[in-house]
DNA sequence: TATAACACGTTATGACATAACGTAACAAAA
DNA sequence: TTTTGTTACGTTATGTCATAACGTGTTATA
């Protein structure tokens, strides 16, 4: 089981935000992306994606199985995958590769390499914006390689979490 | 199993070297690494750092553990986890995230937050010398945020493999 | 000679991910 | 209208990666 947040954000990247708003505009986003694109927004990808939305956090692909089978959907582990696989080609959802879990897209409908930040003790992470972040580590070019992805992970401990005391 | 290299590297950023000579200067840079640390550079991690770096390629644990029981080692799992962990914390190894496996390092001596660059075709790995990449994402800052460890891969195709046919 | 620290060994299990195959719905081609 | 192809979902089984928990031997030190 994987651990629990807890406290909600207040430093500048873990920024509070009205959710519910948030909740909405990603859903409208997202079904306006899937009507232009002519893709099937079924009841299983809406609730992949919901349930990624509402919890605002990192979940592994076995959480999302449990909330699926709580709402009385399948659950075995290629539905999850195969949802995610495709929630993440299209840029809706990213994989947290140090947590081996997934994140509903902060910044959907431009198309972005994104970097997070990751505090290992609350576990709360936050996707930056390269263009807010003033960290210019964004589509680099390399000589004799075509970049295709980008992953960027910044690991370590949020003001909140470094007040307290273990390490 | 894991799928073999198919080629020599050519390009700048997977250069061709004198892999005797890296071979030995690690060695050799390790071994004073651990002498100067009072640290125990015992049999079995030699042998570990010295798979990873003869084949100078990322494995995942459980080559890592074949390769030592070929080697008349033990080879249950933790026994590849403790050892890598203990490298990694000194530097010598890094783990690719988006591989789930482990590559020696190839800058050694000097504290760095590495940069990798990932041909996922011919599954090359290229660490990335910050300094010398003209890529700027190392060690960046973010308000209200400590950094501890950064992750930084780049998956794409290198020249050589984006010249072959099937994507 | 206690005792603490460290390195390694073993068993078992947990956590993450995919292969392979089947079915149902729908739409376009024959 | 039948056939064929495509897409999405369902299921079983298995593969792959990683760690918990506990035990043993060695060495340094109090």
């Amino acid at each position: 089981m994987r651990k629990q947040r807890e406290k909600k954000a207040t430093s500048k990247i873990f920024k509070n935000h009205d959710h519910g708003i948030c909740f909405d505009d990603a859903i409208e986003q997202i079904e306006n992306y899937f009507i232009e694109k002519n893709l099937q927004f079924t009841p299983l990808r809406r609730k992949v994606f919901e349930i990624l939305i509402r919890d605002h956090k990192p979940l592994g692909a076995y959480e999302i199985l449990e909330a699926l089978s709580g709402e009385g959907y399948s659950s075995s582990p290629p539905i999850a995958y195969r949802v995610l696989d495709f929630l993440m080609e299209h840029g809706f959802v990213h994989k947290i590769q140090g947590l081996n879990a997934f994140i509903a897209c902060s910044h959907p409908n431009y198309s972005h390499s994104p970097a997070f930040v990751i505090c290992r003790k609350c576990e709360r992470v936050a996707e930056i914006d390269d263009k807010k972040s003033g960290i210019n580590f964004q589509n680099p070019s390399i000589d004799n390689f075509i970049i295709e992805k980008t992953t960027v992970e910044l690991t370590g401990v949020c003001t909140k979490c470094s007040s307290s005391a273990k390490p």
